[in-house]
DNA sequence: AATCTCCTACTACAGACGTAGTTTAGTGGA
DNA sequence: TCCACTAAACTACGTCTGTAGTAGGAGATT
């Protein structure tokens, strides 16, 4: 069964989204790959890192040199569902009144819409079995 | 120029859900209004509405006996829209991939979409005038 | 007046987060 | 071999949240 990692916060998606595209990273690598304005200091890195590590999202994969590489062990779409499901339960947990919202505030146009529409019955077909 | 009110948690949201049908309440009666099995102490929801009271959410309206009545002074949807936009954030701000993963986990479907699309056109025409 | 009750005010506290300094240890070159 | 780097490990700390206890006041009950 699926380990319950628990909640990532603002961070430490920001630091999943910099090791999700290239696979594997060193923190320095991480720290690198921020925006360069709002950079934290390197040991800030370290210690969300670290705290990813604790929380089961991420390990050790290898050392290079004397930097550990860290690789991550949840998916972008789990940690996303997550987060989503987490906060609909704000809203009752139902959809609707945020996508009303959503689109109230021209935040989701009709071309956002009909974009999905595409992938999504794409996505939908192509995936009768499951997760 | 609008008060910046700061983020609602939670648990403040939920004191709020129950202020903002009622238009008033005491603290018994905010607590009260909470679903029975997780019901906070009666001091715990005190000190959310005092929370809310120093984040600007809520006021004292009046006394009624030698109970304080408390007002909401942010409406609901300044709430959602701030949290919305707050959680859009987390996803580089913008709403597609929130509604591609609503969609695919079949929170959503394209019809409450569409639906939504139609009664958010309406308001968006009907309100030029903002707020 | 002495109590009882209900409410407000104040205080507390642990865990999560963002943020970063300090100490220690490993590695590659001089 | 010894040093300079750089990374890992540990420690720290203020703020925010959920959670609640305690002290003290004001009206209701004897």
């Amino acid at each position: 069964m699926k380990k319950k990692t628990s909640r990532l916060t603002r961070f430490e998606l920001e630091i999943m989204d910099v090791l999700w595209p290239l696979g594997e990273a060193s923190v320095r690598e991480v720290r690198d790959a921020l925006p360069e304005d709002r950079r934290p200091a390197y040991t800030t890195v370290q210690t969300i890192v670290q705290r990813l590590e604790q929380k089961g999202a991420v390990r050790r994969s290898r050392k290079v040199g004397n930097a550990l590489m860290f690789e991550p062990l949840i998916t972008r779409k789990s940690a996303y569902r997550r987060l989503i499901d987490e906060f609909l339960d704000l809203f009752g947990g139902s959809a609707q009144p945020v996508v009303a919202h959503l689109i109230e505030s021209g935040k989701l146009t009709l071309e956002d819409i009909k974009a999905l529409e595409k992938s999504g019955e794409k996505s939908r077909k192509k995936k009768g079995a499951r997760k």
